[in-house]
Order: structure tokens, then sequence, then C-alpha cells
DNA sequence: CGGCCGCTTGATTCACGTCAAACATTGTGG
DNA sequence: CCACAATGTTTGACGTGAATCAAGCGGCCG
């Protein structure tokens, strides 16, 4: 099994969960969380579906380390990916209502998993309401980064929804506590651009050299280096509200 | 006040409540929903604003009669629509928990809206469980509908997409109850539809045209009918599974 | 060392956008 | 009830951003 991801990781950072970071949430809240997610762990290698379309889930699961992503697929094969998951990120709680998947899940690079059985999860609610509330606003933000990304698609430019992509993910890891300064890990391909932006890879290939050209990012060994966030976020027309950052408790 | 659309749809035909629907409801639930959600309301009148991007909203909104549409605008004015509300459906349970509203929620036609005291509507959802998991259930469904929109527009082409678009608008309104035969209500013009589909409104009409020439769909005063729905759900690899309506009593 | 995967480059095509004007329909006010 | 204004649709000529096709390059991994 490659594990080779895993290890590149670099020192084993202490996990933080985007669901603890709900600013109703007690310690004693955070505690239960981590434990009974972190609970029943295991590695999925890279480019490996965790759940596919039509199945009928009975865990949660949680990316407890590497990066994975939603998809869809039409009935010809072509591909849309629909956001990525970064660490910490829980991957589907609305297995709680919906009877089946409307679309995959997969890796992208290797990932450490939490399962959680549905019924454990389902009491943990129930004893804590403020859980449930994070549970849902993480939820509801996903739905609006989907809303955020249906605009990208639709009215930003090849080069803006690609410059906007790249804000997104390097907010989100910066809020995660994953960036370095002005680096983030980035494991996608050009090809995952691609399919995420709905644009072909050549196209993608070009529009980045531009990006570099114009002095914006830098994109290698699997890291992105922004040399100018608030320059990029300017092209990308990027505005952080709809990741409705206002209910963490570090806000 | 113009109040032409409402009369125009007809003799006022019995309100059917997507959220009613649910499987799980009783019909105490559904009795109790009605009244609140019926208690207080009011027209607006076609192409107006209900709460904007950034409001803090206080009450959730019930669309009884009419199409509304959620929108999002970039800083430099480029409009995109992110979903159309028929009448039955809810507008934002989400703001239970959400601080900002992060689009834009505007009439299509003139609607008659049902107003909810954001402090009634969880009580309500407090006593009744069932209420809880209709109103996360409507909410689910329309994040798998954003997902299934950023697929088409990133994935159909022109064609496609717009018959996409119709499929999904003629098979919501008939779970709602609202064709007659193959014929429906379809008050959008070709600029709404290009906003919705990320294209211009050029175009659109000149795809439309092909669709009709196909003798797929026709489209005239409001009302749209669909003349062969197996080949205009084939010719939008359409899919009806992300609708999810298979948690409601009369699957 | 060799094979594979991902990136880069070039030539060409095409789906869709842009601009501009005319036409049709609908609702309004005199 | 007619006219006209506003809104929505249709048409044409032309431009362009991005797709397609095809080949070569480079670095990583077994």
């Amino acid at each position: 099994m490659d594990v080779g991801s895993v290890s590149s990781s670099g020192t084993p950072t202490a996990l933080s969960l985007n669901l603890s970071a709900f600013g109703k949430l007690t310690a004693a809240d955070r505690d239960l969380l981590k434990t009974t997610l972190t609970k029943r762990v295991r590695t999925v290698p890279a480019r490996r579906d965790i759940v596919r379309e039509g199945d009928r889930p009975h865990f949660v699961n949680v990316v407890l380390e590497g990066w994975a992503q939603r998809s869809k697929q039409l009935a010809d094969g072509r591909r849309q990916i629909l956001s990525f998951l970064l660490p910490g990120e829980l991957c589907d709680p609305n297995i709680f209502i919906l009877k089946r998947l409307d679309h995959t899940l997969s890796t992208v690079t290797t990932v450490r998993l939490g399962e959680v059985p549905k019924q454990e999860l389902r009491e943990l609610v129930q004893a804590r309401p403020a859980i449930a509330e994070a549970l849902w606003w993480t939820e509801l933000v996903a739905g609006a980064i989907q809303r955020e990304w249906t605009t990208s698609i639709g009215q930003r430019t090849a080069y803006e929804r690609i410059a906007h992509l790249f804000c997104e993910l390097f907010v989100r890891s910066r809020t995660a506590g994953l960036t370095d300064a002005n680096t983030c890990e980035f494991p996608l391909t050009q090809s995952d651009i691609a399919d995420a932006t709905g644009m072909t890879q050549v196209h993608v290939n070009r529009t980045i050299q531009e990006m570099r050209r114009d002095g914006l990012i830098d994109l290698r060994s699997r890291q992105m280096t922004v040399h100018d966030l608030d320059r990029l976020m300017a092209v990308a027309l990027f505005n952080t509200n709809y990741l409705h950052l206002d209910h963490r408790a570090d806000a």
C-alpha cells in the first residue's frame, strides 16, 4: 500500500478538526468529538473511491490527513469535481437523512480516514445540541461553497476561475492551520483542476503559466506559494463571506 | 401593486407544501406545518428582491405561489442564478445557523410568500423531530440540486444544459402537482435561462430554437410543453436520483 | 535504467460570445 | 380601444476563448 503521501506530510501535525472550531462548542464537546471521530481510523491510498454514487453509507467519514474530493459523473463519462475536502473536514453528515449518495467521494492523496457508525454519531448529536449545530454549520458552509463554485464556473473566466480555486484552497488551508507563511500543500494535478473548473487540462496548463508569469503564484512539488494573496483575491473576485468563518471560535 | 400573475395562475390551487411530502410526517405534523407557514402571508411583485446577500434575516420564507430564485453577483455585476424556487418550497431554513445570507433571494413572478419568525419555527422544530427532519431533507435536496447545477455548467454543452434545466423544472413542477399533462408554467425569460446556465441570452435563444426544431419542447406564453420527456431526459443526461424523491410519502 | 504519469508546446477548429439592429408581444395610460 | 413604451425574442455578421488533436519533454518510482 502506498503510504508515501502520509509520511511526506511531515511531522504528524496536531489534529485540527474543522468541526471543533464551531464557536458554540465547549471544551468537553470538543473532546467528545475528537474521541468519537478518531476511534476507528483507516488509511486509504491515493486515487481510490471511498464511497460511490448510489451507495447507502453506514458510516460518517472524516478526513484526518490528506485531501479528498467529491465528484459526479455523467452517463457518458464526463466528470465534474464538486469540491475538495481538506484535513479535518467531515465528508457526509447528510447520510442521516438521505438514503443514497448522489455523488462519489474519492481520495486525492493517501488519506487517513476516521469512520463513525451512523448510530454512534446520531447518539452524540442527540446528547449534545451544540455538536448537532456544529455539524449543520459545516454542512451549510459546504452548501455555500457549492453555490460559489456554480457561480465561478458560470461567470468567471478561466483565469479568474483558477485564481478563485487557489484562493479558496489557500484560505481554507490557512484556516485549518495547514499553511506555512504563504505556502500550502497542493496535491492536485492540472487534470484535477481541469475537472474542478470545467475546463481542459491543456487550457489549465496555459492559464497557470500565465498566472506564474504574472507573479501571482508558484506551483511545484505539490506545494503552492501565493506571492500576493491580496492581488490573487482581487483578480479572482474573491470574497471570503461565503466561507462563513464568523462562526469559528477563532474568528 | 401588480397581482396579475397571481390571478393568471388560474383557480387558487390547493396549497401543496413540498415540506409536507416528507414521508415521516404524520397528518398532525402536516397540519401544524401548514398553519405555521401560512399564518402570515404577503405578496411581493415580480422581479423584486426578497432578502439580499449580507442580510441577517429574521424570518423563514416559503413560496406559496409563484416562482422565486437564488442568485449571487460578482463585484463587477456579473450575475449567476443558483436555483429556482417553485410554489410550496422553503427558501432559507439555514438562517437558523448562518448569520448572514451569502446570496440574494428574488421573485421571478409575483409571489405569495409565507413568513415565519425564526423563533416560531425553531419551537416547532424542537417540538416535532419529524418536522426538523423534513426541514433538513429539503435543505439537503437543495444541496444536491446545487451539485447537479455545478456539474451541468461544468460539463454539459449548451444544448444539454438547457435541456437539463427544462427536465428539472418540469419534473419538480410535476412532483408539486403543478403540471397539466405535458405542460407546466414557465415564467422564465431567455435572459433568466442565460443567467442560470452561464451562457448569453443570444445563444440561449438559438439553442432553444434548435430544441424546438428537434421537436423536444414548445415554449410560449409563459408555458412549457414537453413533447417527449424521455427523449428530453436522454439528451440532457438527466437522472432523477439527485432530487431524492424517495423520501416523499407519495413515492 | 526504463516506464509511466504529469506537464508543456504547437497547430488548428469550433462553440459560444459580442455587437447591433429589427421585430414581436404584452401591459399601460390616455 | 388604440398607441406607444417597455420588455422579450429573433436575426445577422463577426470575433475570440477555449477545445481538440498530436507530439515531445521531464521527473519520479519501481
